[in-house]
DNA sequence: AGACTCTTGCGCATAACGCGCAGTCATGCG
DNA sequence: CGCATGACTGCGCGTTATGCGCAAGAGTCT
């Protein structure tokens, strides 16, 4: 807080907004030791502002794109999948080119990407189109095609055409279930197929999964996992699941679920 | 309100609010002809279903595409853009296969076809794709491409690939600004490059432009207007801006921006 | 008919709100 | 250096919205 106390508080009370999804008054003057009225100030504005909206006891973000949205952050697993991310985000490096699939996972890696600089990403999933789509120092390409509505994925033949057309430095794959045995397992062999040719186009190929999918089949279309393939789950997951990949030869990475502890809880 | 009050009007609150973005419990008190304990009630049950957000007077919609969110409404000449959408709208017909631009005037266009049924819809744009994303009964297609950060508008070699690949029974543009002489104006060559050829893979061509946009020509990259397309605009079009473009064998029509005059104004 | 549930309206205590006032601190000017 | 100015904060006030309990009405099932 050097420059200016108050215009300070101010941006972190609208990280922490954005971050938490939600702030209420009585832990944003506990957390910066300041009295109600203050923060009531703070939040008057910046909802004047148009950078917040105010709600009863507090203040909501209003963009559904921030750092954590309420609606990501009640998915299941949102520490692991974010661990994960945050590792394979790490990977990327300053010039490149990489591929991301659709899914929530590989959406949490596209938030992350959007800090980076002299990035170009191709996507074949909505979530991180949108998590990219204001971002203006990452180049973006839709891969286009059909769009699942359930998974938010785009496949088709017009995804397929447009993957000749590009390769990657990295793709990084989602899966409803890995198996040591099957491979990825999708509800459809259209998508399948499509991180068969995603992962044909790029360099080096990872697959984003939190244990909890590890050992899962829960449809019938497959993608083998060929050697070479890294998988990126958590730390969660048990030595039995990591030995099964590793003796077939596929990289597997434990990303750990630090970070930010509790956001907002105390000062 | 025939089966269960209560529940009739819970829905209809939150179709309010998120149709307004924001609702205050006095006018819904006064809406509805009940008291305000009964609005309170029923906001505070809606919450607790995560359905919209309290704010001091009264809730707001928390999800970031619905009817008209508070950001789209803040936009300037909505009302406007709104007539547009629904007189386009009411032209597409079941069964059949139209192309969207990138823009907000096709984005609410896009959000009135979210009740449409058995139609396939294509688009250059995020926020038409993001419009359609959740509807189960239409078919989306996107045809990918370079996404410009400013516009939320795809672009380039692999949007234009696509389009080869496809044809239309209508094609709804945007515009930055339209000109009787000079015709579609934009920032970007690409941009009128790509509508060019998304005019020639359609049928019907349909132009969407509100009012102010007429004459107006902010930046340097042109599209020529030929025959038979129509130009789509608000009835605050003045007799001169309409002449010049029927002179040219333009077909303009004039929405009329009545509907609902004002959503949540006494009932 | 009687009991039950759901819902509504009303009154009241409480909590959050906006506003005005005074004190503090840093900055700028004569 | 002295003083005025502006930004910010804390405090107390009256106002307003809120949540809860209670009683009454409508509808349903036994």
């Amino acid at each position: 807080m050097s420059p200016n106390g108050s215009q300070a508080r101010r941006e972190e009370i609208l990280r922490l907004a954005t971050t938490t999804g939600l702030a209420s008054v009585e832990e944003l003057s506990r957390h910066f030791g300041v009295t109600a009225s203050t923060i009531r100030r703070d939040l008057a504005r910046l909802t004047a502002d148009g950078r917040l909206a105010r709600t009863y006891g507090g203040a909501m973000a209003l963009n559904a794109h921030p750092e954590a949205s309420l609606r990501q952050r009640t998915t299941e697993a949102y520490a692991q999948k974010r661990a994960i991310a945050r590792w394979a985000a790490a990977q990327v490096q300053p010039g490149e080119t990489v591929l991301l699939d659709a899914g929530s996972t590989v959406g949490a890696l596209a938030h992350e990407l959007r800090t980076a600089r002299d990035l170009t990403v191709a996507t074949t999933g909505l979530t991180a189109l949108h998590e990219l789509a204001d971002v203006e120092s990452v180049h973006v390409e839709c891969l286009g095609g059909t769009l699942r509505p359930l998974s938010q994925a785009f496949v088709g033949p017009l995804t397929e055409a447009a993957l000749e057309r590009m390769t990657f430095d990295r793709v990084f794959l989602s899966a409803d279930g890995v198996t040591a045995d099957g491979g990825i397992c999708e509800a459809d062999l259209r998508q399948t197929r499509l991180k068969e040719l995603m992962a044909r186009r790029a360099a080096r190929t990872y697959v984003l999964a939190h244990a909890a999918k590890l050992g899962r089949a829960p449809f019938h279309a497959w993608a083998t996992l060929p050697q070479g393939w890294t998988l990126v789950t958590d730390s969660s997951a048990t030595d039995a699941d990591v030995a099964a990949f590793t003796e077939r030869g596929i990289r597997v990475v434990l990303a750990e679920p630090v970070g930010e502890p509790a956001p907002l809880q105390e000062g």
